[in-house]
DNA sequence: AATGAATGAGGATTCATTCAT
DNA sequence: CATGAATGAATCCTCATTCAT
């Protein structure tokens, strides 16, 4: 890695850490640079604009969360596992921040259609993920063969995002957890033993 | 009310819908004046800055939101209808809204503890409402016992919101609904027919 | 004139001189503002943007100059003054200046075609209050009955504004009234004594 | 000619073609680079600074014009010919340039005397040739003897350049063609047949 | 001879806010 | 209650130029 593309990464995680913090409609070019420690010209050399920054970061962020999603779920623990993790995860930030899809979620413009592509990607992943799980229990026959696994996909990564949340406004994790297990004790509750 | 507190209604309208539909951070002094027909000095009149028009919507929209949740809820109809109406609610917005409770909770930097407080109120009504209810179900006998009404109120709200999270990424209801579906049918499972 | 107004005029002012200098691609906001010994906000508040005033000043110069045309010519010593005063007056700014006309004809991009409708009012102007003095005299048998008198028109116009071009690149104004006398030659070869 | 040279050409030849088109002060040097699809550095190896790129295309347009006015005018026929391909190069390019001569001229700041030089050139060489042809003339006894030749010159050369300038506004070439005509049948009041 | 990277000044514009009237 | 005018910091972005390789 030459020094041009070192000093385009470093700007490039100065501003995916402050997008993750305070969204990306709030995050000014200025801080990123600030950040960064770097320049203007800097920024304007490696990064067409702030726009195409922005879709970086989110491009970014899409390839970091998918590539932690790349291993398959293997087993009911792996799940409840992964479920929670979100929390802890949030909890290390001190919940100032949710996770970077929501953010990202919730600071789009409906006409940003461009942006909001790699979140379709990750939705689907964190969707298809579980489904496969699903799927392959379901197969094994330690699930219902009546269980709707998309359905649950879908209803697993909503209620793990609404409780981050819940952890964004009361600042203690009791509540996030609270849903999380509940939400997992939900798809538990399709496995046969 | 004098003609003065109908000014202020009409910005305070308006910031509320702008709001609403942007994120706080990005809806500009400016946007709201527009919007509301109204003048900088009329605006200064009638709030100290920026911060405080923040709030005063914040407020508002926990009066507002609390206001929709005071009738209890008396019946499982109640809950699913209440649950689904969230979606409704998001597709008359053409999917470019989210709930102002979560709109807001993901726009509002970490210090800003003032105006968490309207939202950890809302947070609150929408929890405390579910688990009235549940616990009068199992007093009616009609829950089962060892139900964690409180927990289960957690769970409800964060499967709404992440519900919401997943209609603004996707613009279509299919999987907000198949969501909100699984989080009742979650609910059901304890009831007692 | 209210105070408000003042300051408008003021920028207004300082950039019809800047551009009538240097042509209006070159002039920067920041020149005009320093100029004018106004602020940035100052110029927002009264000018939509950058185009904005130049429109004004496009618009300002139109009606300047057509003010000054507005006293029709009455007679040939008239003409000829008419088209000498414009040597005097570049001669005045030191052949630093052409006609504010053809500053600006030159600095127009081909896309602007609402700022090129004053400089047509200021050139139908022109060609127009000739036309009428020669049609005058027509009438009255003092010019030949075949002139034509729109030709002379344009013909008058060009002569003066390229006269004014050789000043710029000359420094002199030699040339510059040599052309003009050869035009108003031209004009008078028509006449009837 | 060595490819370091062929680049530089290209280089200039760009140069040339867009400040033709919008004026010198008003191209930059990525426009350069862009159009000559070369990179910066390329551009600082040949160039000493934009300024001296300005003042190579200058020379090159003047090198450019005065060769297409070496061939000496021989004719009347010749003369009206000349300026009215003015007039048809200008309908060539949709009236969306003027004479580069002129262009420049316009562009000039008053202090740029060393940029003026190669104007200054183009127009004495436009001048003489026409004075030379009309000397020729007065010597065959085609012309009157009292012809000021090189007033004529100055005010042919001034014609042109102001028909061009309607052109620019009008964007036909009506009236450009008329004040040509018009500045010709000048010429010829002077001629003896 | 040419490349990629960095620089810093300056470009237009928007922002929240204040003040005098 | 309301208006018009002013303020200055901050926004994103482009410019011509230079340097190390």
């Amino acid at each position: 890695m030459e020094k041009g593309e070192a000093t385009k990464q470093k700007i490039l995680a100065a501003a995916t850490d402050l997008i993750h913090q305070h969204g990306m409609n709030v995050v000014s070019l200025g801080d990123v640079l600030k950040a960064s420690r770097t320049g203007k010209s800097q920024f304007y050399y490696h990064f067409k604009s702030r726009d195409d920054l922005i879709c970086s970061v989110l491009s970014n962020n899409k390839d970091r969360i998918c590539d932690m999603l790349s291993k398959p779920l293997e087993s009911w623990k792996d799940v409840r596992q992964w479920i929670l993790t979100h929390a802890e995860f949030q909890k290390n930030y001190g919940f100032e921040r949710g996770c970077p899809f929501g953010t990202a979620a919730y600071s789009l413009m409906p006409n940003q259609d461009q942006e909001r592509k790699p979140l379709q990607t990750i939705l689907d992943t964190m969707r298809d993920r579980l489904t496969l799980f699903l799927e392959n229990e379901k197969k094994a026959g330690r699930l219902r063969k009546d269980t709707e696994t998309i359905k649950l996909g879908s209803f697993t990564v909503a209620a793990i995002q609404g409780a981050l949340i819940i952890g964004l406004v009361e600042k203690t994790d009791k509540s996030v957890i609270d849903a999380m297990e509940a939400a997992y004790a939900h798809l538990e509750s399709f496995r046969i033993k």
